[in-house]
DNA sequence: TGATAAACGAGACGGTACGTCCAGTCTTTCC
DNA sequence: GGAAAGACTGGACGTACCGTCTCGTTTATCA
């Protein structure tokens, strides 16, 4: 952290901690979170995965859980950039195509998984929840902002509970699994919210 | 279960299973999850709570994963009925206030976190999603069913989608919490999900 | 312990300790001790070497420390028996012979280790004084009372210090070691005690 | 230790070892022993009390165990002076109440602990025993030396065992606390010793 | 008077063992 | 003859120290 001792910053005394184990720590904890899942990320195993000492696991993080917080933080999902074109309708659901995809997967159950069991007061907590969870919803928002000044949705949108009705079917279906998570899935979620459910008069 | 052996079935033989051991087994799970969490639920605090021997739990349930999901369905969430009356769209704000005010406590983030490690995948952790956590979703399939009966709602409207847009939401704040859950977003997100966001052409 | 219910006595209910198990734990911290010396008796180390879980080892003993006591007392050093005969002397001189020979060993120094070691207060180590270290000295007096009786000694002799001029010799070349504790020694040392050192008169 | 560099002999480059952090050291270490006893004596404890780097100890001492051989050598227990006068027997007596005053305290039992202990083959080792443990036996062997001359004890007379039934039996009482280690017994111990315990023929 | 070299404090490192908690299984007695 | 109770093996927990290492700092000498 304060490892640049940038000019009248006064170094702490003793040996200072190793990045390379850092490192080695969060490689072998995202392994096993991703071969073998939240439940089998014990302490013990990774330190012996990553050649390390327990004490020195502990030294960084309290738990098991907040390991794999960082774990996650260290290696956060990539969704996929898009190309900024054609209207904003397409925009999203493309970029929803990006969201699928990046957490339909082991890896996006472990991710949510975590998210559930995770109490939410933490700065490490709150860290995983804006860096791995709410991520792609800042991109939402700027595909939204987009919009707006194009005209292309109402001036008096709301645009959280928007975002809400966007992104929270897509973890809905991740963690309730009552339905498929497909890409297909983006372009029709995009095409209802856009519409809306109600009768249009004429 | 097979208690009552009426129609000349012959008794099993032994000790029968004791049914007020299982009654205490789950009273105990279930006052461990919402005092404690599901990360204490322990299938030796349980013994030790409800004065019963381990093997007795384990005779019913496989872990004490199965356990909490057997201790949510013997208490499922009561989301408040409603009298079904003006129009869908208040109907379903009601149903859906009722429904965040069952799931916004300690509990209903315990049966979040439950959902979110469930593999679902055996029957009881069917049975779960089924009555503990879609059970609600299918009220607000009966509203959106009366809704299009009475034109209320367009005829080529994505019921499935529509209800993961309505239902998805609320799980969402409540795992990520990145916004509160209050009974206001209910009418709010009816109201954006009858209207979508799109610009209506005059 | 109360292991035999005899007649009217109500057997505690529950699976009973393995006595099986119990032997297994003690062999495994004998061999240990004998092999690699007390500083290596960890409770980790004989768990592993005795196919046993840890806590069952705690259920015992507390520690290492009285699982020491408690594995040599299982195996009290054997001092062989020695046929009464001829005279007191003689008696003793061959006595000490077989005491040296049991304690002149790597067992004998890991026995007097732990002796050092141990505080004394507990049952167990009282225990452990009595029947491994000082229970040659009971045979040390029998040989004494039958000396007196005979009018081999003096009817004023102090025993006790008589017991301590003759066993504590040992135990101090075994921990000082600034002398060989031979078999030669044993019957110097009975010389020596019964002639005393003080010129004689008459 | 070779901090004098008078004959022509060439200093060492670099910053020369600090007396007293060594002094420091070895001070902590003795009070800790005392204190705590030999088996809270941890590097780590001593480098904490001591306020000094673990490092520095260990460039002086492989080991705790070396390090309280060194701190018990530092701080010999004090045998107090006797005043050569009367006889032999007296003088013993004196010197032998002086042996128990010094080595029946905690910080007694913490050096024969300490003698148990050690294998005995390092040069600290055997420097302890010389120092520590057997010092006050030299003492009784110049004593009874002078008893030899004035014909006070036989000329026959075994002086390594004759030192062996004297200090023996305080290390006896000190570790198996049999019996009580009182002054008292200082007494009777030399009376025994001169007597013997054999019948004297007329 | 600097440069150089070793000892200094501090503390992180890879490890071992601690004593505890809990998972699931096994073995006994009780109903 | 199955239910109940509790001891069983085993694995992970989080902590205390081990003995080693790498820092930045201090203190001496040698050039």
């Amino acid at each position: 952290m304060s490892q640049a001792p940038d000019d009248g910053g006064r170094r702490k005394p003793g040996r200072p901690r190793s990045e390379e184990a850092r490192e080695k720590i969060l490689a072998a904890a995202h392994a096993i979170l991703i071969g073998e899942g939240l439940g089998r990320l014990t302490v013990e195993a990774v330190a012996a995965r990553a050649h390390v000492g327990k004490p020195t696991i502990y030294r960084y993080w309290a738990n098991a859980q907040e390991l794999a917080l960082a774990a996650f933080l260290s290696r956060p999902p990539q969704v996929r950039e898009i190309a900024p074109s054609r209207s904003a309708k397409d925009d999203l659901a493309d970029h929803l195509a990006g969201v699928i995809a990046a957490f339909a997967s082991a890896r996006g159950r472990q991710i949510a998984l975590t998210m559930a069991s995770v109490d939410g007061v933490s700065e490490l907590s709150k860290a995983f929840r804006n860096q791995v969870i709410l991520k792609s919803r800042e991109a939402g928002r700027a595909i939204l902002a987009r919009a707006r000044e194009s005209g292309e949705i109402g001036a008096a949108t709301a645009v959280e509970t928007a975002l809400d009705m966007i992104y929270g079917p897509i973890f809905y279906r991740l963690l309730a699994g009552h339905q498929p998570l497909s890409a297909a899935f983006a372009a029709e979620l995009v095409e209802t919210v856009f519409a809306g459910i109600g009768r249009k008069e004429g």
